[in-house]
DNA sequence: TATTCAATTGAACATTTATTCATATGAAAA
DNA sequence: TTTTCATATGAATAAATGTTCAATTGAATA
């Protein structure tokens, strides 16, 4: 009995699963990187990533461009700066915020340009 | 009374805000994007991504290399159709699984070099 | 034709998540 | 010191999401 044939009987393709299986990344990369898309997944992030982008921005400059309160804002900011996407640096009882490098610019860019398609 | 004293009046740096909002995009663009990211904040999805990027596989290759059920990696074979980042062709009872093109390869790898700063 | 099998689908469930509201912090101004 | 203001935080709520289980589809095979 051929190995092809044994993997149409068990509805697998024996040889391609293995190769494909050697070729897999770590499960913690896999983990990492899908964490990061799932920042990138949600407008208001993307808003407010796209807006320092431009320019560096205090919590209410930035709940007034989204429209939304400044408390949905900041607590959006936590999860960026705790994703290593933004960070901020305080002046009396202002907090200003911007990106940490232009990583995320560049995936954003791509990911517009797909969307675009 | 001068704008900027304004501004800080009310918390809003007037000039910043006006410039930030006439550079950012149309808000179904953001929508968009976001929806594209989304699909890639999920460990499963971009494992099945990344293993099609190495083979044409069908759902329960897929599955053997997931270790997951049929049924849960053909939900989310439907939600990758649904985006337009994979497509298929019929074969008798299979499915054979493959990459619409390479945009999400390259998007996902930008997401592992961040992740692995 | 009846059966088998790969794949799909729908409903249910548990979990995660985004926003709101109320409250706390901490720095500047009165 | 007391008040005001920008920001942060915690708890609560509603909505979205991923997986499981059971059932269905549709093509090949017996």
């Amino acid at each position: 009995m051929k190995n092809s044939d044994l993997c149409e009987i068990k509805c697998i393709h024996e040889d391609a699963v293995k190769q494909v299986k050697s070729e897999m990344l770590h499960e913690t990369t896999f983990q990492k990187i899908s964490e990061d898309f799932k920042i990138l997944g949600d407008k208001t992030r993307i808003k407010i990533l796209y807006a320092l982008s431009k320019k560096e921005l205090c919590v209410c400059d930035l709940s007034s461009i989204m429209g939304m309160t400044d408390s949905a804002v900041s607590h959006q900011l936590r999860l960026l700066r705790k994703s290593n996407m933004v960070k901020f640096r305080k002046e009396g009882k202002m907090a200003y915020y911007s990106l940490v490098d232009d990583h995320v610019v560049q995936l954003i860019k791509m990911g517009q340009e797909h969307a675009q398609e």
